[in-house]
RNA sequence: CGGGGUAUAGCUCAGUCUGGUAGAGCGUUGCGUUUGGGACGCAAAAGUCGGGGGUUCGAAUCCCUCUGCCCCGACCA
C-alpha cells in the first residue's frame, strides 16, 4: 500500500473524556471514530487490524474442527419467549418493533438461534459431536458504555456452539476449544492467562475465561506463583486457616465509639487491627434478614454470597431503616452479640477462627471488645464469604495468591441442557430414543481483543503492535522524495522489492517532512521502519528500526530482508 | 436507574459568573520560503453558539423545557 493513496487519518488531539490508553491511541492513529454513545466506525486502519485479528481466530477455529456460518443479527421474541431470556436478559436486550408490529430484538447472543438451528439440522446422535460458529456484530445496549471498543455497545465477536449426546464428549470438545483458544492468543502475541470463572445462574460445570493481563483491565483475578492455578476473583476459594480458634482470654466489654462507624475509624479509635475486627453485614435472605460477619480486613465477595441457601441469587443490602427496626441500631455499630434470634448469623472462614474481638453491639455509638464466638455470640455457620487478597494460600495447595487486573477477551462455557432443553433440541440415541442434547458455547470479543493489545503494548510515541496483528509489518519512509527522485526511484524499488517477498509493506511516499512521517508511523504502531535516504544511497545502506527499539541501524538490503524472513 | 457535568468553526477548546456585532490552536485551501523528529511567512474559506420556548431595546451569556454526550455510584457498616 502507498500512503498517498491511502486514508491515514491521525491526529493531534483527542477528547479529554477518552480516558484510557487504547482509546485514546485508537482515536489519535485515526482506527475508530465515534458515532453515538458505544457505536464506533472502524477506518481502513483500524479494520486493516480488526480483520488480522478475524482471520487468526477463524483459521484455529478451522483448524479445531468448527464450522463457520453466519446467523441474523435480528432475532425474533418467540425464540427468546421459548427460553425464557426476553424478560430475563433485561434492559441490555434492544427490542425492535417492525412495520407490521412484530418484535424482535438485535442479538446480543445466539444461544437460541443457534439451537433452533440444531433442532431442525440434528436429528440423529451420529451428526455429533458438532461445533458451528459465526464472526459477527452483537449487540448489547450497556448500562455505561466507556473507553472505546473495550466497553461499547456494538462490538465483533466469534462465538461456537457445540452439541453433544454425552457430558464426556461435550468434556472432549471443551479441552479442544480451550487448546484453540491458547494457540490464538498465543499467536496473537498477547500475554494473557486462563482462569476459572464463575459459572453464574446457568450453573454449567465448568467455565474459563480468557484474560489479557493489562492495568486497565475491568476484572479482577487471582493467580498462583507456585501453579496454574488462576481464577476470577468472584470463583477464587478462600481456603480455611489452618489455626485452631484460640480460647477466650479476656470479658466481654462495651465501650463507647460515639462517632467511629467503619473499621478503619473503629481500629484506630480502639488501637486494634483490622484483623482482630469483626463486621457485620445485614442482607436481605430469602426469609427475612440475614448477617453475614467477615474478618474487618476483608471484602465481601458477592457471587459466594449469592449461592448460600439462605439468599437470593443477586443478594441486597438491608436499608438503614430495615436494620434499625431488626437490631435497634444504625449501620456501623451491628454486631453478632445479642442479635435477635431470628436472624442467622453465617461467619466467613477467618472470621470464625478469631477470640477476643472487636464489633458493634447493635447500640449506636457503642462497640464491643472481648467478644467470642459460642460464648457471647452465635454462630448459625461457617461458609467462605469472602473474595481472596494478595498473599493468601493458593486453593490447590502450591504457592501464593497474586491479584492481577485483566480484560476478559474470550470465555469458553459448558453450558448443558439449559437451552436444548427449553427449545426441546433432541437427536435419537443408539436405541432410537430421542435425547435432549447437551451444548458448549464459547466466545472470543475479536474488536475488544484489538484494544486489549494496545492496552499491554505501547509506549509515549503510539501503539507497539504484535507482528501478527499491525496492519503492515514493514513501513518504507522516504525522505524528501520530490527533491531528489534517486531516494524516491530507491524507495519504490525496495516497496517493491519487499511486497515481492509477500512482506506486508506500507510505503509512505507522502512527501511530509522526516519528523511528521515518523510520527505516524510510530503512532500507528508497525513494527519495522526503514529509511530511504540521500544520506544512506550515499553510503549504499538502508536504516532500520524496529518500533520496539530505541536506536536505528545500517542494514544492507539482504540482511534487512533476511531480518523479516 | 440515582447524582454531577457538558453541548460554541472539520477537530480540541476559550468566551457564559458581570447580556452589547463570534474567538484561539490544530486542520483545510492558495502563494512563497523550507525539507532527518509533528517547519515558517502571507492570504483565505469556515459557526442557525445542540433544539424549542421565555425575559430583554438587545441573549452564546439569564430563566424554563427537550435532546445528545461524558463522568461518578450499584455492596459501603
Amino acid at each position: 500500500m502507498r500512503l498517498s493513496q491511502f486514508h491515514l487519518a491521525t491526529v493531534k488531539e483527542v477528547p479529554a473524556d477518552a480516558e484510557i490508553t487504547s482509546h485514546r491511541l485508537m482515536l489519535r492513529a485515526g482506527m475508530i471514530r465515534r458515532l453515538a454513545s458505544g457505536l464506533y466506525t472502524w477506518s481502513p486502519l483500524g479494520l486493516r487490524v480488526m480483520r488480522k485479528v478475524e482471520q487468526i481466530v477463524r483459521e484455529e477455529m478451522d483448524r479445531a474442527g468448527a464450522l463457520e456460518m453466519l446467523m441474523p443479527s435480528i432475532q425474533p421474541k418467540e425464540l427468546w419467549e421459548e427460553t425464557g431470556r426476553w424478560q430475563k436478559f433485561g434492559d441490555q436486550l434492544l427490542k425492535i418493533t417492525d412495520r407490521k408490529q412484530q418484535e424482535f430484538c438485535y442479538g446480543p447472543t445466539h444461544e437460541e438461534v443457534i439451537t433452533d438451528f440444531a433442532r431442525n439440522e440434528l436429528k440423529s446422535y451420529r451428526q455429533l459431536p458438532i461445533v458451528f460458529y459465526q464472526i459477527q456484530t452483537k449487540f448489547r445496549d450497556e448500562f455505561r458504555p466507556r473507553f472505546g471498543v473495550m466497553r461499547a455497545r456494538e462490538f465483533l465477536m466469534k462465538d461456537a456452539y457445540s452439541f453433544h449426546l454425552s457430558q464426556e464428549s461435550l468434556a472432549e470438545t471443551y479441552a479442544a476449544m480451550y487448546q484453540a483458544y491458547v494457540r490464538i492468543f498465543t499467536r496473537l502475541g498477547l500475554t494473557f492467562r486462563a482462569v476459572q470463572a464463575d459459572t453464574g445462574a446457568i450453573g454449567g460445570n465448568a467455565s474459563h475465561e480468557f484474560q489479557v493481563i493489562a492495568d486497565a483491565g475491568e476484572d479482577a483475578i487471582a493467580f498462583s506463583d507456585g501453579s496454574d492455578y488462576a481464577a476470577n476473583l468472584e470463583k477464587a476459594e478462600a481456603l480455611a486457616p489452618t489455626s485452631q480458634r484460640p480460647a477466650p482470654a479476656i470479658a466481654l466489654q462495651r465501650v463507647d465509639t460515639p462517632a467511629q462507624k467503619t473499621i478503619a475509624e473503629v481500629s484506630a479509635f480502639l488501637k486494634v487491627s483490622p484483623q482482630q475486627c469483626v463486621k457485620t453485614l445485614l442482607v436481605r435472605g430469602r426469609d427475612g434478614l440475614v448477617a453475614l460477619c467477615l474478618r474487618g480486613d476483608h471484602e465481601i465477595n458477592a457471587v459466594k454470597a449469592g449461592k448460600l441457601a439462605e439468599l437470593p441469587d443477586e443478594s441486597v443490602l438491608a436499608s438503614e431503616e430495615e436494620i434499625l427496626a431488626a437490631t435497634g441500631a444504625r449501620p456501623g455499630f451491628i454486631g453478632p452479640v445479642g442479635l435477635p434470634d431470628s436472624i442467622p448469623v453465617i461467619v466467613d472462614r477467618d472470621a470464625a477462627v478469631l477470640a477476643d474481638f472487636v464489633c458493634g453491639a447493635n447500640v449506636d455509638g457503642i462497640h464491643c471488645t472481648g467478644a467470642n464466638w459460642d460464648r457471647d455470640a452465635r454462630v448459625s455457620r461457617i461458609a467462605d464469604l469472602r473474595s481472596v487478597v494478595d498473599g493468601d494460600l493458593s486453593p490447590d495447595g502450591n504457592g501464593v495468591l497474586h491479584i492481577a487486573r485483566g480484560i476478559e477477551v474470550g470465555h469458553v462455557f459448558q453450558l448443558g441442557r439449559k437451552y436444548a432443553e427449553a427449545l426441546d433440541a433432541t437427536v435419537v440415541d443408539e436405541t432410537g430414543k430421542p435425547q435432549v442434547m447437551t451444548m458448549g458455547c464459547y466466545g472470543i470479543g475479536v474488536s475488544r481483543i484489538v484494544a486489549a493489545a494496545i492496552e499491554q503494548r505501547h509506549d509515549d510515541a503510539g501503539i507497539i503492535w504484535p507482528e501478527a496483528m499491525a496492519p503492515w509489518r514493514v513501513a518504507v519512509c522516504v525522505i524528501n522524495p520530490k527533491n531528489v527522485p534517486a531516494v524516491a526511484a530507491a524507495g519504490e524499488a525496495l516497496y517493491q522489492a519487499l511486497s515481492q517477498r509477500g512482506i506486508e509493506t506500507v510505503l509512505d511516499d507522502r512527501g511530509l517532512r522526516a519528523g511528521g512521517m515518523f510520527a505516524d508511523i510510530e503512532l500507528i504502531g508497525i513494527p519495522h521502519r526503514v529509511v530511504v535516504s540521500e544520506r544512506g544511497l550515499a553510503a549504499g545502506t538502508l536504516e532500520y528500526r524496529a518500533r520496539e527499539d530505541s536506536e536505528s541501524r545500517a542494514l544492507s538490503q539482504e540482511e534487512l530482508f533476511s531480518l523479516l524472513h
